[in-house]
DNA sequence: GCGACAG
DNA sequence: ATCTTGTCGC
């Protein structure tokens, strides 16, 4: 592990790094049992893209069981969001929040791209690399690459996203009449297994009930540090 | 050179 | 990512 994985001098020391972590990264299942699963998202400041970032790590048990408190962090970024570079601007709130959980989950799930990135390199990858824990992307949008053929409108419904002739990873209609997200694999868990965690931790929204967790943990931070 | 561009 | 309320539809 090397500190430019975290903090790069400049964008292209960023895309050696980006590089250097995809080559890291493991596209085939090594989990362990199960026990805590969490979702990992941020939120911030409307056009505020200097400003705090407040990052949240959101476990539950598995299989459901007690509610689990997420853990909460806040970081001024060193950058501005970048399209591409988005795990050097967030990755380290993600890891001060993680650092505060008692019990370390053992597969999250994050709000971003895993390998459907043009270095291979989202921010679901680049976290899982740092911490070493096996992560899947969850996103709601394309960064790179097209969907192959048709998607269904039945729920449970996938199509190949396909990069350069690479299938990064599959688009899923998790819920009825509404737009698909994007599965990739992020760090060691492959992409058949992403998609039945996906499916699995799915509840009839379109993002599965951990990261719509950290999504309301890490709203809650942000407006708490507002008004006051 | 042009267009595209997670959160 | 984020602002903001109600309103419409299943």
């Amino acid at each position: 592990m090397h500190a430019h994985w975290i903090s790069p001098d400049g964008i292209s020391a960023a895309t050696v790094a980006q590089r250097e972590i995809a080559a890291a990264a493991e596209r085939t299942d090594r989990i362990g049992p199960v026990c805590l699963v969490a979702g990992a998202d941020t939120s911030m400041k409307w056009r505020d893209s200097r400003g705090p970032i407040h990052a949240a790590v959101a476990p539950m048990a598995w299989p459901p069981g007690n509610p689990i408190a997420p853990a909460c962090a806040t970081l001024v970024p060193d950058i501005p969001y970048v399209p591409g570079y988005l795990g050097f601007r967030e990755c380290p709130a993600l890891i001060a929040a993680w650092e505060r959980l008692d019990r370390k989950p053992d597969l999250v799930l994050v709000d971003g791209h895993g390998i459907s990135h043009p270095r291979r390199c989202g921010i679901a990858t680049h976290l899982g690399v740092l911490l070493d824990v096996p992560t899947i992307g969850c996103a709601k949008t394309i960064l790179c690459g097209k969907v192959e053929g048709e998607l269904g409108e039945a729920p449970g419904s996938l199509a190949p996203l396909v990069d350069r002739g690479e299938m990064v990873g599959m688009a899923l209609r998790t819920r009825a009449r509404a737009l698909p997200i994007y599965v990739s694999t992020g760090h060691r868990v492959s992409l058949p297994s992403a998609i039945d965690w996906v499916t699995r931790l799915g509840d009839g929204r379109r993002l599965p009930l951990p990261i719509r967790m950290a999504h309301d943990a890490a709203n809650a931070a942000r407006r708490a540090s507002m008004d006051q």
